[in-house]
DNA sequence: CGGGTTCTTGACTAGTTTCAAGCAAAGTGG
DNA sequence: CCACTTTGCTTGAAACTAGTCAAGAACCCG
């Protein structure tokens, strides 16, 4: 894993997702504890590596800023997006409680990690059990969204998927304040966009032109726009479940 | 939920996975809480429903003996199966944790399930680190199998498909002695087989067909035989690596 | 202004689904 | 105990969705 030098240290104290109305509060002992849980802090650059499948990981990693997915490749040459990173996600979890990562994960945008050790993950769950049953909740969560991408790769049709991802990975957005208006700024390619719906790259590509030619939305420099947002639901038979905050670590 | 009149209880003593090997074992006080933990003991007939999608559930379930499987299905009728239930997994976490089951799980074959209060597990949290910890072992894992089924369902052919499923199910049911001589007695129709890998049953019979004329397995009675594991690894492309004994609740 | 991605489109092909029909095994009721 | 029904498996043919190949256009970066 390469990455940039690292940053400065943002203080937990101004952690941007603490401000965020989307994450729950945490008191001062947890506070406390989690700034002794934290190694520091580092910076990714859009299309680096952060885990690699096959590695055992010395860390676990909270997002702080930016985009990223988690992958799995096989030898030959084909890739499997599993789901998208985006702040407040916990990533390298997989690492730390069995031996060895199954999948990768890359930065699709440039990214800020808070480091924790992974060492120090038995002291969670032994000191702050409020911070180990977060963790689980975080788990639970990335189960029923694997459980979902499951549904769309195994019975849904091209045109559904794409409707559906996008939906998704909007609300998924939203839900921190990143998609105003609609729009949805993640940067990435079409290419990745067919590997995370089980596509190939050309029949992405006319799949989204049907759905820009139906009026519904937009894709443009590498991020779209729901322009009928009713319409797509319509397709990917998606309906929105309003959140509660959410907890991070 | 329906199921036949709750057994006598099997004391945690004499419970049938703390004497597998597979497992790893407990010591007295982790026993002393679990059984504090644990509210009875449910049989649950062949074909039967354990949990809902879209309903909270007040418990959450250690597999005894049996199987099943976890699905989500859509409005129209369209079923995915998201993956098989074994002895010694954790079912209902997802329900506890979140407000609402994502998913339904319905038996396979006749199965007895450890019942445990949802309403205590956070009590399992602040008194038990070491069982939050085998938690989210668990849900890590599960979190594996997922990963490796999107695989399957997003990057692999039909072929493929079915020769790594089939060696997965059998690899699973080894793990726990259940699967003597490469014979896997799982009891599901070629349906279920077909839900679990997003293709039609047609489909999935033919190409069923294709492996046993090639000689690698054969299918009967609802389960199936790998007379030539070497040949059908080669086509899924799969390696199996040695497991060490895994935790329960 | 080149050279490399990424996107786009058309033509052809392959894999998978759908439709249709028949058979075998297991259960059900008279 | 035997018709009758149901459920699961099997097979062929036709239809269609999605994949592959190929080539050009648009965009980005140095």
């Amino acid at each position: 894993m390469r990455h940039s030098t690292p940053q400065e240290s943002t203080p937990c104290e101004t952690c941007p997702l603490r401000k965020n109305p989307a994450f729950r509060p945490f008191d001062a002992q947890q506070l406390a504890f989690v700034k002794s849980f934290r190694t520091g802090e580092i910076a990714v650059a859009a299309g680096e590596t952060v885990l690699s499948q096959g590695r055992a990981s010395d860390s676990i990693y909270t997002v702080l800023k930016g985009w990223g997915y988690r992958y799995k490749s096989l030898d030959d040459g084909r890739l499997q997006i599993l789901n998208f990173i985006m702040p407040g996600d916990l990533i390298g979890l997989q690492g730390a409680v069995l031996d060895e990562m199954g999948h990768s994960v890359n930065a699709s945008s440039d990214m800020v990690l808070c480091v924790f050790n992974r060492r120090k993950l038995w002291s969670l769950f032994s000191e702050f059990p409020s911070l180990a049953y977060d963790l689980t909740w975080l788990a639970s969560r990335e189960e029923q969204l694997l459980d979902e991408h499951l549904v769309s790769l195994g019975r849904r049709s091209a045109l559904e998927r794409i409707a559906h991802v996008l939906l998704l990975l909007h609300d998924r957005a939203a839900e921190t304040g990143a998609a105003p208006e609609g729009r949805m700024p993640y940067p990435f390619s079409q290419q990745q966009l067919a590997d995370t719906l089980g596509l190939s790259l050309v029949h992405t590509n006319k799949t989204l032109r049907k759905l820009t030619d139906r009026g519904v939305m937009t894709w443009r420099d590498r991020s779209f726009v729901l322009t009928d947002r009713d319409a797509l639901c319509e397709i990917a038979k998606y309906d929105y479940a309003e959140k509660q905050p959410r907890p991070f670590i």
